[in-house]
DNA sequence: CCACGGTATGCTGTAGGCAGTCGACGAAAA
DNA sequence: TTTTCGTCGACTGCCTACAGCATACCGTGG
């Protein structure tokens, strides 16, 4: 009997509400700048693009604007979020703050195992950046901090660093590949110490880790002010309809 | 021209939107238990309950569930979440690290405007204790928590305290209203600190402050396991449907 | 008596449609 | 020319309706 379903973690590829899929996609179109910070969001529009009916499309829109992504204003619709500079930093503050007390929690209850798959990751991340593959490390230098806050045991805490971790990708995702090769030597660093349950110097490690991704944040945010004024504006009614 | 709304904060109260007050109707339910851990949630009853169309319960079942009010199960519904004494404890425990660091950025921070708001509060804190109303002592307290991290300057830091402390106020609303006086006199000491604007000690004092609330949590959890075996299921389906 | 498959039912997920509302545009008045 | 009011258009918010699915019931066979 209980032959299938014993293999934890392979969960079937659900066929995914749309819903999910339109959050996802929506995403996607955001951090990829097709969809402009501040630019109003048509519910139809996306709708007709997506291929889906208005109401996943609403709930997604909703979903996204819980997690910050868009900013809903009612009676007027949804509007792609305007990134500030002193947010993000606010942003990077609290990513430092979240995942410093996961690395302490980390280096108390880490497991061997879990050791194991850090090294295994790091060790992989390292590859990444030898063979100039910036796209494979910063996803493995995601599932590696995703990993510390999983072993910290403290979900809530995971959860919270996942979802601050998810915008500040979006904030600044250019600037995550500059550090190179030093950011993984500190991984390892990191990694040594939670192995050895040195909680103090496991969250000193990763503290000076995420502040100076925070460091780096700030000194080239001189070059770019972000955006001049995206000023939120519902879209000008179409005069001649007719250029669809 | 300007004459009007220069009255800062004088918005006119809106009508608000339907799923609004729906979000606040279903989580008055739930603190209120009327609607109990685990249950299923189906959204053509509340809907006829609140006297509304679906839409609306939909949508603010979905926001609920990005809070953790309700878990979301696929092609199976709602049902409203059950808290576990594990998670409590890990939420008291990020709340004390979000405050203890708001605590720190508000001793750098605050003026002098803020630092009378918080004493105002204090002390209409510490007279309700007074004269026993904990109800209005539970509240007061809570708007001081959140003053304390708005003038963290950090707003990304705030809004995410406010979510852990609107969890928690649920999980244990009964814990809150034990410490009594003790509570605030370290509201008192922790205003000194940050109006002395010394960091480290705003910082101590909040942590203790947070911690020891988690301690009398642990302390009294022992007597109440919180609910035996709340499986989540789905309702039965109506036999005789006969009685409506 | 237990196990298994068929059937019915209630629910969710999605679509389409209607009314209310907000903003923009343009004309009239100062 | 500048300001104010009326009108129009489009979009959101909400409701109703339908299809698909997952579960519970129940008869049948071993």
């Amino acid at each position: 009997m209980m032959l299938l379903s014993d293999q934890a973690g392979a969960k079937i590829p659900r066929p995914a509400t749309l819903r999910e899929s339109v959050i996802e996609a929506i995403q996607e179109l955001i951090v990829s700048s097709q969809l402009k910070p501040g630019q109003h969001l048509v519910e139809s529009e996306l709708a007709q693009l997506l291929g889906v009916s208005r109401q996943p499309v609403r709930e997604a829109l909703q979903q996204l604007s819980g997690e910050g992504w868009v900013d809903l204003h009612p009676g007027q619709g949804a509007f792609v979020h305007v990134p500030t500079v002193e947010e993000a930093d606010q942003l990077l503050a609290v990513r430092a703050l979240l995942e410093t007390e996961s690395a302490r929690l980390a280096a108390q209850h880490a497991s061997e195992e879990g050791v194991r798959r850090l090294r295994e990751l790091c060790s992989r991340g390292i590859q990444a950046v030898e063979s100039d593959d910036t796209d494979a490390a910063v996803a493995i230098n995601s599932d590696l901090h995703a990993l510390v806050t999983a072993l910290s045991g403290n979900k809530v805490l995971a959860e919270l660093a996942a979802q601050v971790a998810r915008r500040v990708r979006w904030y600044h995702t250019p600037v995550a590949r500059q550090r190179g090769m030093t950011s993984w030597r500190e991984h390892a660093a990191l990694i040594d110490a939670i192995e050895a349950g040195d909680e103090r110097r496991a969250a000193e490690i990763m503290r000076e880790h995420t502040e100076s991704t925070r460091a780096s944040y700030r000194e080239q945010r001189a070059g770019e002010p972000i955006e001049p004024a995206p000023k939120r504006v519902r879209r000008r009614r179409t005069r001649t309809s007719s250029a669809n």
